[in-house]
DNA sequence: ATAACTGTACCGGCTGGACGGTATAGATAC
DNA sequence: GTATCTATACCGTCCAGCCGGTACAGTTAT
């Protein structure tokens, strides 16, 4: 059996981080070659274009946001608060992933639009479960895209200059699901 | 007198078109002076490096921002609805510069991260004088920030994908504000 | 008055470097 | 004995910034 590539794994990682913290353009070929510590002849072995390196990460945050609607649906505290709780910036896979995404989308990248979409429908028709006027599932959902977009801009949830704590915007959350 | 540079302004809103519609990374030196109709020696007369075009875009949307604090300030239906309503890209000058600005920001440049933090700042203000609530304040900006993260990837509010009207959506701030 | 000069507005070609991609020769692990 | 890489050289293209030049309106000296 030959050795199993490891290298592929810190190629997509590299070009995700390079995406998130410095950007679409900073997120060459070599760039990523030399952050995940793999020569550029092992990068163009995996990846046979930039493209294909895009394609790759779009499969990968499909795939981590289907683990992570399977933990929304089964959340204790409803899908709305998980969906909003976990639209800050929180480390994990899926947030890079999706960041990254949004990266794509921005430059252009038709297939991160699509995909995308994709994703904020599945989350729409989640909360929807739970929360039936079409009207306030939306401001829900949109207040986590608010939140994803600053986090993206920023790095983190500016908690400070907000003023306010992530736990009391759940409180809102269930206000409105009282409502 | 000397002849007025007309060239300046259509240099500028070239820039920021091609920021919007096509992504930071094509908006290049090359792609503004042919959009805009001038050459390439005319663009750099008037901006002397590419970094000099995103300043003064910054500035634009300061100006513009400003403007429209006047209007949501003294918007007969209170700031709180007049920003959510304005949030869906609605093709003013603002709008515009403020999705330029956020595909600088994205793309790592610093003063458009500082200027759009500014005027977020700004605008959480204006809605704080109107709901007191400081968690319901921040949910209607981010409802708000939502939106416009919506329309800059879209470009436009998707309203048949969510199946919820803007007109429902201000509804929920009417609900929100009486809470 | 008009010739000479000045400053503003703009043109278009050029260069050096970066980037995506190709190619090739070999090393290492299984 | 092959899949997984390393290392390096190279090519064509694109891009930011530079530079010499043109056009023209207004100013000054004569």
């Amino acid at each position: 059996m030959p050795r199993p590539p490891k290298a592929r794994d810190a190629l997509l990682a590299a070009y995700r981080d390079l995406l998130v913290s410095e950007g679409e353009r900073a997120a060459t070929m070599d760039a990523v070659a030399a952050r995940a510590g793999v020569s550029k002849g092992g990068l163009l072995y995996h990846f046979k274009s930039k493209d294909a390196l895009a394609e790759a990460l779009l499969d990968a945050l499909r795939a981590a946001a289907a683990e992570d609607r399977r933990r929304m649906a089964e959340a204790p505290e409803g899908p709305s608060k998980y969906f909003v709780r976990t639209s800050v910036n929180s480390g994990t896979d899926m947030d890079a992933f999706f960041v990254a995404a949004v990266r794509l989308a921005q430059a252009g990248h038709e297939g991160a639009l699509a995909a995308l979409e994709e994703l904020d429908a599945a989350w729409l028709a989640l909360i929807r479960a739970e929360i039936e006027d079409p009207a306030l599932a939306t401001a829900v959902m949109l207040m986590g895209e608010g939140l994803y977009h600053y986090s993206s801009l920023a790095g983190a949830w500016p908690e400070k200059s907000f003023g306010t704590s992530l736990g009391e915007l759940l409180g809102v959350v269930d206000r409105l699901r009282g409502v």
